[in-house]
This record gives structure tokens, C-alpha cells and sequence, in this order.
DNA sequence: GATGAAACATTGACTCAGTATATTTTCTGC
DNA sequence: GCAGAAAATATACTGAGTCAATGTTTCATC
């Protein structure tokens, strides 16, 4: 092994970075349906398989970032203290990003990820494949709570409360961040707003909502 | 308009079916991955086009019957009692279901069905389009929490507890017949297991899962 | 430095899902 | 029967993703 990186994984970290930048501008230019890898191709100045190479998918130009973090919320549960609970696990390890501004539940307004987010909303297909990630992270979760000796019926609805409100939480980011607030806005009551959507978990829902205030 | 329904409406719904029922047969046999959209044309004697007519995708083919029901959770909570929580609204209408035996809840055992659910496990691109029916119900589901008045954030955490359970107790169902279980022996405990997992989410997590019992 | 082997990129041809358009068949109401 | 509507078809196309064969780089060893 030479010292560092290594040119050839240099070369290659530039190349994805510059395919993955291309398509985005594309994207954002003229709308991700409206824009071929052909022409991503072209433009990043590479075949087109090469960008299948890096890419799995026309989709994974957008997502890939995103699904980098899909184990996060198992790895928190699974890592947890003996006398933890799973909440616990699970907000704690959400707050300490929040303190940390992990870009990856949304607080961060630079101008790549805006795009990102923008394109993600305003495109079906991605909006699905955004969705799939949290069902992914979910079905996990499942996984190992069942693991750990429960009713794997109970498991599976503890993983979807518990990654219910983790998810509500990082949209809840992402609207406000693409309705022009400013990351360092959105993070100053995050904590606030966390304690409130694990609570409702933590607690259970009672007789959510109350009484009818619009029946209609 | 005649009597009835129309030879019109009677072809059409028979060429469906037929279409429907060679797609799931060739799927059965050879996998939904090896089996192009032109064979299905074929073999059901119609035209490629008239397929996309019928069914919009390829995935629709086996996931249709079950999408058809992605409005039921939220017609419970829209159209339940004033003073009903939607805890309750959403049990007391599963109940129900269980009651009549619903195969949109998995409580059948008919060969077509256990086809189509097989199929559904063992295709990565159908679990996804099961996973997008879902999401699809949580968001209707939070959007009509949110308009009720409440936070919309806590509004998408509760429908996510909601779905999460009802969802679970779907998959357990389907889960159980795949291993071979009779549809009326799914059943006769149903009621007990919905008790169990919405009592989760009325009351709440808590310390859940309790003390680790496997560490590892 | 030179060299051989692996890894990687490229090319071009291919399959197949899905769309668009124009045309023909098939049913319905009169 | 016949006019008009609705559905089915043929045909041709776009674009995603795959495959196989062939270059081209990079690095480890001599």
C-alpha cells in the first residue's frame, strides 16, 4: 500500500464527484425527467456506462448521499447501553446530531443539497426511491429488535413508531430549510421538536387527537 | 344505458382478468424478472399496448389488487365518530375486517393470492412498489391528522404509529400463510395480536424492548 | 525503469419497459 | 342496419439498463 490514498482511488473519488455534480446541474436546469444519461455522459465527459458503473441507477445521481445513512437509526438501537431503552437510543443519538448539524437529517442549507432536496420533492420517481430508503432503515430496525427476543409482531410495530418519528423529524427539516429558512433557524428548536415527536412515541397516543376540531 | 351491465363493460372486465391471471401464472413460473410484457401480450392474445392499457406498469400486474386499498386506513379516521380517537377508529375498522375475513388484510388463502404474495417476496422491484403503498397510506393518513388542526409534525409522527401497526399486522398475516398456515387459523387469533400491537401505540413504547436479553 | 496482471473505462450492440400516433375493429343507441 | 364512440391494434420510437469484447491505467515486483 502506498502512503495516503492512492492515485487511483483519487482519480476515481474525482470522477463520481464530477459525474454526480454534472447530473445534478443537469437536473436542476431542466428537470430530472427531461435530462438522459446519455447526455450526463457526454457532459461529465465519461460513457455511459461508466456513469452505470458509479450510479446503480439514473435515481442513485439524486439518492445515493441519502442512502449512505439508512442504517444510522439500527446502528443507534443496536449500540445502545444495557439499560437503555430503544427511544431513548434512538432520540438520544438524534439529538447529538442535531448538536453536530449532521447534514444527513437536514440541517444543512448549502446550495448542492438544496438542489438535491428541490429535485427530490418535484419528482415522483425520486420521492419514491426516498421512501424506499425509510422502509429499508425500518425493516431493519425490525430486525434486530426481534432479534433481541421480542414478538417480532410487536417489533415491527415498535421499528415503524420509532422510525416514524425520526423521519417525521427530518422532513419536518427539510420543508422548512426549501421554504427559505435558514439551516442555523430550523436547528435552534430542532431539540425542542424532537422531544415533543419521541414523546408521543415514548407515551403512545392516547386519545390523539381530541376532540374534532374540523370534521370536515 | 341497458339493463346490467353492458357486453361492453363484461369484455372488458374479462379481458383483464385474463390478462391478469396469464401475467401471474408466467411470473409463478419463470419469475417476474424473466418474463417481458411482450410474452404476457402474447399468451393473453392481446396486443402489448392493450396490456399498458389495462395495467399502467409491470409491477401493476401483481400489485394493483392491493393498491386499491391504500385509502382504507384514512377513510376509518376521516369517517369515524366525533368523540372516537383514531386509535380506536383505526383498531375498531381492522377488527371489522378481521370480522368478514378481508382479503386486503391478508386473511385469505386462495391460490391466486398466495402466487401473487410469493411473488411480491421474492421480487426486490415488487417489495419496493408494496413498501410505495404504504408510504402512500401514511402520507394521506398525516395530511388528514394535520388538517384536523393538530402540529402537522406530530400529526405525520401519528400516522406513522398508525400505519406502522396496522402494516405490521398485515405482514404478519401475510407472513404466516406464506409458512403455510390456514387462512381460518390466521384469523382466530387476529383480533388478540391487533389488541396487542395498537395497544402499543395507544400506550406507548415506553422502556420497551425492556432488558436486553441477546446483547449480541 | 520495464513488465505482467489486475482493475477499470470504453465501445457498440442489445433487451425491454413505456409512450405516441394513426388506423382498424368492436360495441352501443337510434 | 348505421352513425358515432370507445377500445384494440400495428408500428415506430425513446431511454434505462445489461453484456461481451476490447482497450487503457495503475500498481507491485523484479
Amino acid at each position: 500500500m502506498t502512503a495516503g490514498e492512492g492515485l487511483r482511488e483519487r482519480k476515481k473519488r474525482e470522477t463520481g464527484m464530477r459525474i454526480w455534480r454534472t447530473a445534478l446541474d443537469l437536473f436542476t436546469e431542466r428537470g430530472f425527467d427531461h435530462v438522459s444519461v446519455a447526455e450526463i455522459a457526454a457532459a461529465a465527459d465519461v460513457s455511459k456506462m461508466t456513469v452505470f458503473n458509479y450510479f446503480g441507477t439514473k435515481e442513485d445521481l439524486v439518492t445515493a448521499p441519502m442512502m449512505n445513512h439508512v442504517g444510522d437509526v439500527v446502528r443507534a438501537v443496536r449500540e445502545r447501553a444495557a439499560g437503555e431503552s430503544a427511544v431513548d437510543a434512538v432520540r438520544r443519538q438524534f439529538l447529538e446530531m442535531i448538536e453536530v448539524r449532521d447534514p444527513s437529517i437536514g440541517l444543512n442549507d448549502d446550495p448542492r443539497s438544496l438542489q438535491a432536496r428541490q429535485l427530490i420533492q418535484n419528482t415522483p420517481v425520486l420521492l419514491q426511491r426516498a421512501s424506499l430508503a425509510f422502509s429499508q432503515a425500518q425493516g431493519e430496525l425490525a430486525e434486530l429488535l426481534a432479534a433481541e427476543g421480542g414478538d417480532p409482531m410487536l417489533a415491527a410495530v415498535a421499528a415503524a413508531q420509532l422510525t416514524g418519528a425520526r423521519n417525521a423529524l427530518i422532513n419536518e427539516h427539510h420543508r422548512r430549510i426549501l421554504a427559505g429558512e435558514s439551516a442555523q433557524g430550523v436547528a435552534d428548536d430542532a431539540a425542542e421538536r424532537t422531544e415533543r415527536a419521541f414523546a408521543q412515541v415514548e407515551n403512545g397516543l392516547g386519545s390523539y387527537p381530541g376532540p374534532k376540531r374540523a370534521p370536515q
